[in-house]
DNA sequence: AAGAAACTTGACCAGTTGGTCAAATTCTAG
DNA sequence: CTAGAATTTGACCAACTGGTCAAGTTTCTT
């Protein structure tokens, strides 16, 4: 994509392009929240440019059809799922990495709620668009990082754990504050989750987690 | 209902009702594989009915609109829920209890994952119908738990974990299992988890957050 | 047995949905 | 400035959806 920035990343007030740059993200603004409120089937695409504040017809003519839409969000969140998974590697402390890390995705959890959510769909639904990224990026992901954990057990660094799981238990504990939020602030009693139910949830995770895995601190 | 059974709980071959028994069992169980595979939005009720092997307006006498057959489907499912739950009493051993209730609700999410997901799905859209649920039974058995949980820290039976957030993470790490089960499955590189994964997982799980909870076995 | 109640079902309908299109407008490059 | 490309948009459409209905069939009650 050929897009004109200035050195500050600013998109040009004049760049050729900026219109169709403009209106993209707006659309895909739109169709993540109503996406993520309403599944895929339950999104409409009229309801997506109204969101966007264009006419239903400008969506098709950026997107083409629906489903591409829904892909076009998806790729857009799985790049950021990438990114978040940051680097673990044997040489590193198992307490500060592994903390670390659960910081990092329920942070992601609270920050970007929606994209957690409509992942949370596409996997329930059977994964129709991502069963390939998961058989090949997340699988090799998975492999090469429990190389690493079972490094640290034979190090003595940590109990010998089933690395897969436990990678299971971070991802499900962590995704759980943004997929199932209603049921936490209905529980807690919440209008909204607060910064200390942010810090309790870190806390109580990581506190659980590495010391059920026997990793000192 | 008014249902008559015969001493051994099997329906009577001529049983008054038992036609509106058996069609209504029928519906709601092809309901439920049909909301859990495509979200309230995406099932359609030519789809229930086709699997159930009605035709479609059956399916509008029995429980005349959709939405209705949606709450049956999610009120067949809290009944589940509830009796799940099971007792967790200040007077009962830590370990064995929580352990149980562990292996208890990862049996489940294997028994049942349909109704899993249909939960997960209703909860991910706002909770809608279950809202109500969440607020007062879910959230009272919570409270109830937690001051059972806190009299085992004060007996130093365990460490003082913040309860509803252990909940929370004995729910997700259980519930995942059910959800995210084509995830797990592209990760370890399987057609259908088998027994020993889910054996791995009940000991992954079981053993982590006992001893992440500073419970003795 | 026979009338009443419950059940069955194909045909039908109005509203919605994803998607198209052509005419009008705005940009962009030379 | 101007021709061609890109964009905008209301009107439109075929397919599908949840839901209805009336005429027939089966089951139940007495």
């Amino acid at each position: 994509m050929a897009v004109s920035a200035d050195s500050a990343g600013q998109v040009k007030r004049n760049a050729p392009g900026r219109v169709r740059q403009r209106n993209r993200a707006k659309i895909l603004q739109a169709a993540e929240h109503v996406f993520a409120e309403r599944g895929y089937d339950g999104a409409t695409t009229a309801a997506i440019a109204d969101r966007a504040g264009l006419p239903k017809a400008n969506v098709h003519y950026y997107f083409g059809t629906k489903s591409a839409l829904y892909r076009a969000v998806i790729d857009s969140i799985i790049e950021l799922w990438l990114e978040a998974f940051g680097d673990i590697s044997e040489d590193s402390d198992p307490a500060e990495t592994l903390g670390h890390y659960i910081r990092a995705k329920l942070a992601h959890s609270r920050e970007r709620p929606l994209a957690s959510r409509i992942f949370a769909n596409e996997i329930i639904r059977g994964a129709p668009i991502l069963s390939d990224y998961l058989k090949t990026d997340l699988r090799d992901w998975v492999t090469d990082k429990s190389r690493v954990l079972r490094q640290w057990a034979n190090a003595g660094k940590m109990d010998p754990v089933d690395p897969a799981h436990l990678f299971f238990m971070i991802w499900s504990t962590t995704q759980t504050y943004a997929d199932f939020d209603v049921q936490m602030r209905a529980v807690l009693g919440r209008q909204r989750l607060t910064d200390e139910d942010f810090e309790t949830a870190a806390a109580t995770i990581t506190d659980v987690i590495l010391k059920g895995c026997g990793i000192a601190r």
